[in-house]
DNA sequence: CCAAAGATCGTG
DNA sequence: ACGATCTTTGGG
């Protein structure tokens, strides 16, 4: 893909954390992504053009959400440009807003940081299912609404210092840096490589330029 | 049609 | 290291 693309990619996921995401009434500040580069990305979903990747082809600020593993539901923000289908994978936050409903519905995990820490237990705490897959998420709610939907907030204007390594669980791709975290944060999930992956070191990272 | 893989998670 | 659980995808 080309240099512009990938760093349009990279650029907004960088951009996504510190910023909140509300779900059905909780809301989380976003310490951990990952990015997809779409059409040009091996690991991505969006490599193949499906049914299933086709919202990834869609406007920007989208909800992506799949199922994962038979077993979670993942939430991504599509980023485009509309040709690509980028996206990126909100992987972890801390609950800032509605703790108790997301100690509910993730069925009091032993810690607070554990609520929001990993992608399907992010998804689980906001309430986000295949229900949600399509939202618009810089659509204005009226307030009645505000338990109801998902929605973004805007970007921080003050950026957290930010830490960069390989994806979570990709067996393409695997050494491409594109999972990105705030430095030092506890909710941060823990890095585990794909047992199918290539041995380390294997694929080449992502050229810069 | 069938089989396999999968952007995970909790437990052991 | 492993199993739960099910949808999507690709091959024959």
């Amino acid at each position: 893909m080309p240099a512009r693309d990938r760093a349009d990619v990279v650029r907004r996921a960088k951009e996504l954390l510190g910023r909140t995401i509300t779900g059905h009434g909780v809301s989380v500040r976003i310490t951990e992504v990952e990015a997809y580069g779409g059409r040009e990305d091996p690991a991505s979903h969006a490599f193949t053009r499906t049914a299933r990747s086709e919202i990834m082809y869609g406007p920007a600020y989208r909800l992506y959400v799949y199922r994962s593993y038979g077993i979670h539901f993942c939430a991504n923000v599509v980023t485009g440009p509309t040709e690509i289908g980028a996206a990126v994978l909100l992987r972890s936050g801390e609950v800032v807003e509605g703790v108790d409903l997301a100690r509910l519905r993730r069925n009091h995990p032993a810690r607070d940081v554990q609520l929001a820490r990993g992608p399907g237990n992010l998804a689980q705490a906001l309430g986000i299912t295949l229900d949600d897959l399509g939202t618009d998420l810089l659509a204005e709610h009226p307030a009645a609404e505000e338990l109801t939907g998902v929605r973004l907030d805007r970007p921080r204007r003050t950026r957290p210092r930010i830490e960069a390594g390989p994806r979570v669980g990709v067996s393409k791709a695997a050494d491409v840096p594109w999972r990105f975290w705030v430095a030092g944060d506890p909710t941060v999930s823990a890095y585990r490589r794909s047992p199918r992956a290539p041995a380390p070191g294997t694929t080449l990272p992502a050229r810069e330029h």
